[in-house]
DNA sequence: CCTATTAGACTGACTGGTTGGTCGATATAA
DNA sequence: TTATATCGACCAACCAGTCAGTCTAATAGG
């Protein structure tokens, strides 16, 4: 394909929109949206202010673009799990284990999210809630197909599976909320693991 | 006692606190505290603007005495089921049910809370984030005490209480932001009906 | 009973500071 | 020569909180 005249292969794009992303992670996560500035943003990228809106077309769609981030990651490991082979349980302890280290591994990730979903429905313009709103589905879709599946294999008693999955979203995201306010007391692992256990214990067909 | 000159024992103070906590909270509780103004607020109570700074200092100190008031609701509820007699699944599944109650009952409180949670560590001043925290404290505290309760009683086999109490917090916490976000496809009542029956199982002691 | 006085209750125009977003200038790679 | 990329001064809008002043109920004193 003939390039047009003038246009350059940027090299530096890629680099230069993580570089922001990094900056406003950090700040937003740690401060909220509302009380991070762009000004600031740019000032910790090292970056001109303009520049920022080179690369989105406001703060909305920047916050978004780093809320997307991580729920696409999150989905991920959530339907790689319901695409695997072999015994439920094992996979759930697995999803368990890799959810406890993506959490701690991204935790100013988690922060933000929290912050967003607080928010959402006054701060943000109806096509990016959407889009949240969407993942959160899937998600609730993917647990529910893993449900079913342990269902249909004799594992499980038979359960509504849709209706677990909000549970069972609900008490990963309320381990969340109690892990990012209590980190030196409560540990996202433990608890996990624990609350997995009980999981079992109502979910496993009676002998 | 003497009077002094020209006191008034208003007749209206309580009533006017009401009328302008309940717009407050609405406004809060739909958008969220950066985007509720002090002008709106009046407005929605219908009284002016510097009527709000005569009943509070600042509108953090308005959205605190909010936040306040549910958490309290929130705490006494099971302050009250760790001070009562009886067999502890009893009370628990009874307190399940208040929660769910008041949950319903105070929906926007609900969500006022959520939001506050959120921003609390950036947006607020240190005396009121500090309040905030020992309000939790103390939950956790009593969540704990009624765990042991159950232990003694040998009802529950021997688990780590204060883990137990950060974990049943977590969970409430959860499933109410997943009733917050999806009233007509989730039951907060249903909901901690079957969280409970699955607690239950990993507590109580094996035979 | 009437009037003056006082503190409480209330008001909304105004202020000072803040901040998202724009734009014209400039630089650089192709 | 042209499109891409960058910059930061500037602007218009917004909003928490202030303040000078008003109004009213309760009291004191005549």
């Amino acid at each position: 394909m003939q390039k047009t005249l003038g246009v350059r292969t940027n090299p530096v794009k890629e680099t230069r929109k993580k570089q922001i992303k990094d900056a406003a992670l950090k700040l937003f996560s740690e401060k909220g949206f509302h009380n991070t500035t762009m000004a600031e943003i740019a000032l910790a990228a090292g970056v001109g202010k303009g520049t920022l809106y080179w690369y989105w077309k406001s703060k909305e769609e920047l916050a978004f673009s780093l809320v997307s981030d991580m729920l696409s990651a999150f989905l991920a490991l959530i339907e790689e799990t319901r695409d695997c082979e072999g015994n439920i349980i094992k996979r759930l302890e697995k999803l368990a284990q890799r959810v406890a280290d993506l959490y701690q591994q991204e935790k100013e990730y988690c922060r933000l999210l929290l912050k967003f979903r607080a928010d959402r429905h006054y701060s943000f313009n109806p096509e990016y809630i959407e889009q949240v709103m969407s993942y959160y589905v899937r998600m609730r879709s993917a647990i529910a197909s893993l449900i079913e599946q342990g269902i249909k294999s004799g594992e499980f008693r038979n359960v509504d599976s849709q209706f677990m999955a909000f549970i069972i979203l609900g008490i990963v995201e309320g381990l969340e909320l109690e892990w990012l306010e209590n980190e030196e007391e409560f540990s996202m692992h433990k608890g996990l693991e624990t609350v997995l256990v009980f999981l079992k214990m109502g979910l496993q067909k009676q002998k």
